[in-house]
This record gives C-alpha cells, sequence and structure tokens, in this order.
DNA sequence: TCTTCCCTCCATCAAACGATTGAACTTATT
DNA sequence: AATAAGTTCAATCGTTTGATGGAGGGAAGA
C-alpha cells in the first residue's frame, strides 16, 4: 500500500508531484505561516481546491514536505557515505562538506526547512514524530565518529548536529550574505566551503591525534 | 529628539515597553507571519488598540525588536570584548562562548529572531538596512582576528558568521533537541558549550600557531 | 452513445486577521 | 474646578485566509 507522498515521489510530472515540489520552496522560503495555500497554487499553475484535492489541508501538505526532504537528504547523505567510506579522517570531512554543501545549494529549500523547523513554532502542535536520532546516527557513522548506532552519545550526536547546522545556516544565509557582500553565487560557494572546513576539520582531527 | 525605542529602553516598567518585550519574545518563537498582533496584546494583557496605538502597525513593531534585541546583542558583545582583551587566543574565545551562551539562553528571542531573520522572509519588503559588517567586525575585532576595522576581508566575516551562528542554532533549537534527548536544561547547557569550544577554538589556534 | 471515474476550476463560506473609530478614563496643568 | 493631553478599551470594519460544494471536462470502457 503505497502513501500519497510515495506516489507523488515516484511520479514527479503527475500534478501531485507538481504542487509537492512547489510546496517544499514556498514553504522553505517564506515558512508554515508566510504561506498561504494560494502562494503555493499559483506557483503550481493550479486552482486552491486542486491543490486540497491532492493534499488534504495545509498542515497535511506540509507535513508530506518535510517527509520529503527529510527523505532526499537521507539518500544524499547514504550516497556520500559510500564515496568516502575507508578514507583518513581528514579527507573524509572535506569531502563529505564538498558534497553535501553542492547538493544543497542546488536544493536550498531543505536547509531552509530543517532549519525553521529547529527555530520556529508553528501554531498547531504537529504531530511529525521525527527520527532525528537515527538520522543522526547515519552522520555519526558517516564521519567515523561511532562504530555501530548503539553507542551514539549524546555528546556525538551534538558535534553531529553542529556541523549540520553550520553547512544549513550558511544555505539558508546565502541571500542575507550576499546581500551584503555583493559576492557572487560562485564566490560565496567556495567561501562556505573554505570556511566550513577550516572550522570543523581541525576539531576533529586534532582528537584522533590525541587518541592515538 | 528621542525615538520611540529609545524611550520604551529607557523605561522598562511603562505599556510601551512591556509590549516590546511580549514582540520580542511571541516573534521570536513564532516568526513574523506566525505571530499576530493579538498574540503579543494578550501576552501583555492589553487590547490590539492600545498596542497600535504605542507602535503603529506590525510591521512596525517587527522591525522596533529587531533593533532592540541587536542593540542587546551589541551591548553585550562589547562587555565580553572588554572581558577577555589581552588573553591569549584559547582563553579569549572559551570565555566569550561561555559568556555568550549564558546570556542567549537567558534571552534565546535573540537567537531566534537574528535566525530567522537569515534563513526566512517575511512577504513584505523589510527597509531594516542593517549594519552586520560593522557589527561583524566587532566580533572579529575581540576575537582578535583583526586589529581594525579597515582590514575585514569576506573571509574572517564568514568566519565570525560561523561561530556566531552556531551559538544560535543551539539556542534556539533548545526546544527541539531536548524533546529527543530527555535532557534537563543544565544538562544541555553544559554540552552546548563544551561542543562550542571542542568545534570552534582548534580550528583558530591552529592558525595562530601555523602563523608564528 | 452512454456511463463511470478522475481531475480541475469557479464561486463561495466562515473564521481569523490587521487596523481604526469613538467613547471613557487618568493624569497633569491652570 | 475646569481644561487639555495622554492613554486604554469595546466594538467594528474591510480584507485575507483555509477550506468546501458543485458544475464541467476528458479519458476509458461498455
Amino acid at each position: 500500500m503505497a502513501t500519497p507522498l510515495e506516489k507523488a515521489r515516484r511520479d514527479p510530472e503527475s500534478t501531485k508531484a507538481r504542487i509537492l515540489q512547489s510546496a517544499r520552496r514556498v514553504f522553505g522560503y517564506y515558512g508554515y505561516h508566510g504561506t498561504t495555500t494560494r502562494m503555493i497554487a499559483q506557483e503550481t499553475g493550479i486552482d486552491i481546491s486542486t491543490l486540497h484535492y491532492h493534499w488534504g489541508d495545509k498542515k497535511d501538505l506540509y507535513e508530506a514536505a518535510i517527509i520529503d526532504i527529510t527523505k532526499d537528504l537521507k539518500q544524499k547523505l547514504i550516497a556520500v557515505e559510500k564515496e568516502i567510506r575507508g578514507l583518513p579522517l581528514a579527507e573524509r570531512m572535506a569531502i563529505a562538506i564538498d558534497r553535501m554543501t553542492d547538493y544543497l545549494f542546488e536544493h536550498p529549500e531543505i536547509s531552509n526547512l530543517i532549519l525553521l523547523r529547529y527555530i520556529s513554532k508553528t501554531r498547531y502542535e504537529g504531530n511529525l514524530d521525527f527520527k532525528v536520532t537515527e538520522f543522526t546516527a547515519d552522520i555519526a557513522r558517516s564521519m567515523g565518529l561511532i562504530t555501530d548506532k548503539k553507542t551514539l552519545s549524546t555528546r556525538v550526536s551534538m558535534e553531529v548536529w553542529a556541523v549540520m547546522n553550520s553547512i544549513h545556516t550558511f544555505i539558508s544565509g546565502e541571500e542575507f550574505y550576499r546581500s551584503i557582500t555583493r559576492d557572487s553565487h560562485e564566490e560565496y560557494a567556495a567561501l562556505v566551503k573554505e570556511t566550513l572546513m577550516f572550522i570543523h576539520i581541525p576539531a576533529f582531527t586534532a582528537r584522533e591525534a590525541r587518541q592515538t
């Protein structure tokens, strides 16, 4: 039994899937309350009632968008993990940062929606019980901080969270930051990678050096 | 000639100031569009029309709240800078992180509102031309990354931004994060400081060591 | 051709929202 | 006491918002 979301992910040309794509972008840009169903309908090029026909009410569509971006992000993380497996720590982190920033710059709404969920609250009680824990464990394993999921301490997940959020804030903050520096997107993206590697790699390699 | 905001900051007991305080909290918690003027009025314990009498329309109040938290943050940064001046880099950063996290945990709406401005957009064109540049320069000088404001490169301001945003995300994300780990506030705060120092200090001290 | 099912839009509703009006109340000044 | 200025609130206005009902259209099968 396929959920509506799974059907939409399989057929990206369908109206249902196009609504979801628009929803990701608009929700990511303006946040939940800053987005109206009319905005999403207009972005998709359809009537509001068509939107409600496919996705139910606004809250349902929002939650579908959240789950959708989570799946995309997880998929990407698994791909990156495959690529860096076995490499030395510094190299592993450098490649992971490079790939993830590239990917998130192409899909900034992922970073936007994730950060918005951390920071801001909707006025409706959301019933999305996120599996952030196992999600974090995936990254921790990928970074070589733990060997299996059972040993994930709060301290380690905190470190993983710091690295991920550092990337997300740079992606989400591009428009704001570039409005000050007047850099091009390419300059900004290069600067982001440099800075992320400069800050995050030394901490983890230094600890590895201490431990061996 | 005192602006309305300056008057409100001088007399914290006035209705006008109490509205501003409520506005900071509610805007910070729900974001601009997630906040209604009625919510702020109720939080303050007054009627909506009183709110409009003192602060004009919603947008004006929002911008006053932004300016207010910016002034508070700047004031705190100056105080911290005085405290750490002359100390070695690692110690300087450790104390700065300690003081800033303590302060922001007491006023989480500051972190919330700052991050929300980076990430999410309001549907109204904001005319707050922020002096983020000189703001960033203050911190850079405080961290000992530059000696005077003129030499602030984009790269250095990027590093400053990364550190500040790292703190902000941990402050703003407390509720979200603790809903998973079930830690107490005290445990969380200690963990945040540890993690922030673990990640951010090595990068800067390593570079200092290379340069001397 | 007729029927059925899926999909789309027009028209519309009730509730929520930002904002204003005008009356009443308080305080300070003369 | 009388006047004026400053402040508060109940009532209300016009608009936006989320959501729905019902009519129309087109494809597939009988």
